[in-house]
DNA sequence: TTTATTTCTAAGCAACTGCTTAGAAATGGA
DNA sequence: TCCATTTCTAAGCAGTTGCTTAGAAATAAA
């Protein structure tokens, strides 16, 4: 045995995924990383691989702490009002300190669109589909609803986050209220 | 006098639009923009002075080319129908040969997000504004909306043309066809 | 045909990209 | 205390980034 890791690999990931979650996956540079993680390049390349295992971490830390807004929702039984709440929720989630930052998923879809690496595309949607799931549970919780009716409204909320997530970036905040008060109108 | 330019700016930047609609901002390359628009580093330069300034005359390049699906809906009179007509012309309008590319103002907008060029910001949120103002246009064509209605309406269906931009990078025909189905039962 | 003027090509600038590697520094078990 | 083993630092790799420039080639007007 000998000299052990003087950094924790969950923290520098943690780290990473604010930068990639600003800036981007293709303008975030290694040096970048290098700098927020605060380890040196040899430590990241024999933790991760290469830029896209970071990234792929950070991916994974970032289901985590979604799940920490999307678990208020599981617990919750009050249906549409629920997803409504989530959905304000989420822009509290998505917010930084002096701008917006969106999804980190969503801001990656957008950005590797169909070309991406197919092991990064496959993650983020089945991300997709797990919220969709998320919000197919919480609409059951209305008896009136057909199964049809269920999907087809989750199918729609789930695309709607994209939007919000979207519109986070440039949208003021009355105007993104606005956007989710007519969303939930007719549901 | 001397010597004339041996390409079309137009032509140029609309080759030069394509690039950056596909690969983004930053993922497009001064080379990749030289060999796309068929003329040298020295010439590009020369006609708009930076890759910013490429750029800036590929968005007015793009805000006409969009114009042509607009100008449909400005005169009809369909109001909410017609909008919804919109929707899926710009589903059309935003797919290229062998993939998705989205809206290429919703694509920046998403890349660059509170952080860009100012000048590059300001123009994307006009755009946007001025789709809304589209979209209020024809909804006021319903005699039984009052203007905070309209306004919000207006603003609710901008807002969802962003999301349906992003969601046409990784959702299917049919989920998109369900989301503005639904996205339109709010109305 | 000459010539002033412009556009063209192609090479080059420093800074940056993702990634590698040689060697120094540290450390847990013997 | 020793030293095998791992992590660390720092330099370096070739390729790319946005942008510039020297000089050759072309051309409209005289």
């Amino acid at each position: 045995m000998a000299r052990s890791k003087q950094y924790n690999e969950e923290e520098v990931i943690e780290k990473a995924m604010g930068l990639f979650w600003r800036n981007g996956y293709e303008n975030t540079s290694v040096r970048m990383l290098e700098k927020e993680m605060g380890i040196n390049q040899f430590s990241i390349y024999s933790s991760f691989g290469s830029k896209n295992g970071v990234f792929l971490e950070c991916i994974k830390s970032y289901k985590k702490r979604i799940h920490r807004i999307t678990e208020i929702l599981e617990k919750s039984n009050n249906g549409v009002a629920g997803i409504k709440q989530y959905f304000y929720d989420f822009l509290e989630f998505s917010k930084d300190d002096n701008g917006k930052k969106g999804c980190l998923v969503t801001n990656t879809v957008n950005e590797l669109g169909a070309h991406g690496d197919p092991i990064i595309m496959t993650e983020l949607k089945s991300f997709f589909n797990e919220i969709k799931t998320l919000f197919a549970n919480s609409l059951k919780q209305d008896k009136n609803k057909t199964q049809v009716t269920i999907e087809k409204q989750a199918n729609y909320l789930a695309t709607s986050m994209l939007g919000l997530s979207l519109a986070s970036k440039i949208l003021s905040r009355k105007e993104l209220e606005d956007y989710i008060e007519t969303a939930f109108t007719n549901l």
